[in-house]
DNA sequence: CGAGGTCTTGACCTCCCTCAAGCCTTGTGG
DNA sequence: CCACAAGGCTTGAGGGAGGTCAAGACCTCG
């Protein structure tokens, strides 16, 4: 087996990696990029089911997801799971326990992945020589707060169609960015996960599903969907309060 | 009026302040101590009913609560409104905007406050000679991520009991914390605002108040509250699953 | 092709929301 | 300092959204 690309084409990843704007949408320059080369260990694959880390494990990488997709889930004490979220390709995973000891969640691969690994500590080092690192880490913690105070609207506002359409635009949306169809996709995680990350039991997410069908919003088939109304789907959100 | 201390006294006041553990448990020089002192700004008066800042104000700076208690809130859409957090002294107010533009929610103080402001801009060159800041402000905030995410598992799988039980458990441990009583305490907030942190309606909040006091787990007088149970307590969330 | 996981749908029930009425507490102005 | 208003709290009755249990269909992957 011939390798096409020589090694230094190879290890130059982020520079040529289409995800940069997501990952690290900060203008660096072309020698602060190849700092960041050397730190990070690419295309490190994931297999479906199998965990990226778990609670406890001691922290010392970020993980950006390159392909793929994942949850994040936490325990409660006797053991149940609560999905805290989904991440695909350009999203950062572990920033729960940046600057911490230890990982507060467990994060597991819902098909197949390809994650890059960045290590804390150089991270850190290098944040020295680049400043813009260190907001950089900032804004997406604060925007991980933002988006964990949505949910908690979610959970204590919503009624079940609400949080389903919630749930399905913000996925549409997050697709749609990333090049994808906005209007059409493949679920990766059971109702069940759907039911937990949204707060409610499978059979509510099926039967809402159904719902949604029957009422022409979407068209459901297994895992595939098809969003077919989207201003209704936004309209049953404008009423998003309970009362 | 005479000034009792000389105005570099009073100037100290990270160095002085009981509450150095909470807001800055990192082990800073004294001259590091003081070059904080030097960018905050100490002791501003909030009332009761007054606003910190406001959803989408431009962030400037984070708040230390000194003496206190606020709540933060999210507006939905239609207006109506989710509590995010109560936050007490030593709490720092302000995360979810830092490294952003603008605040992501509103802090309103729930009786009369003081409040210490650290400006970012001052704070991030601070860092630059202070590098355990940075990582400081790292921790604080995957923390905030973990509490948020603990929220979450509250709203999405816990029953109504099991809600208002960590509500009180969680408030008796912080309190205790910092010295007051663990087992009795004045609530600042309203059953209302109880309910909207918890999902839950304000009805369902005072029955269950009620209930517990007739279970013997706890005593209420308005806002008053004893806790006359805490294993039982405790118990409650030991099964926290819905299923 | 068969087994196990996943999904759908139905029937029933429960928890909590809704609406309503009245009481209590707090703050303000006369 | 008292009276009254307005907000906050409690409690009851009734109803509905979603949970629970169950049965069967449907994938999908070894």
């Amino acid at each position: 087996m011939t390798t096409l690309f020589p090694a230094h084409e190879l290890k130059n990843i982020c520079a040529g990696c289409s995800l940069r704007e997501l990952c690290l949408p900060i203008g660096l320059e072309h020698d602060e990029l190849s700092q960041l080369d050397q730190i990070i260990k690419q295309r490190i694959p994931v297999k479906r089911g199998e965990a990226l880390f778990r609670t406890d494990d001691p922290f010392r990488s970020l993980y950006a997801v390159r392909t793929g997709f994942f949850k994040t889930v936490v325990l409660s004490e006797d053991g149940r799971e609560q999905v805290t979220g989904f991440h695909m390709s350009g999203e950062l995973i572990g920033l729960d326990a940046l600057g911490g000891e230890r990982h507060a969640c467990t994060a597991i691969a819902l098909e197949d992945c390809e994650v890059c690994e960045l290590p804390f500590e150089q991270l850190e080092s290098l944040s020295k020589d680049i400043p813009a690192l260190t907001r950089h880490f900032y804004k997406l913690m604060s925007r991980e707060i933002v988006r964990d105070q949505g949910v908690m609207l979610l959970l204590g506002n919503m009624r079940a169609e609400e949080r389903l359409a919630a749930f399905l635009l913000n996925l549409s949306q997050r697709l749609g960015a990333r090049g994808f169809s906005s209007s059409g996709f493949h679920l990766r995680m059971t109702r069940e996960e759907i039911g937990s990350f949204l707060g409610m039991k499978l059979e509510t997410v099926s039967r809402t599903f159904s719902k949604f069908q029957t009422d022409g919003l979407i068209a459901v088939q297994g895992k595939q969907i098809t969003l077919r109304d989207l201003p209704a789907l936004k309209q049953l959100l404008s009423g998003c309060a309970r009362n």
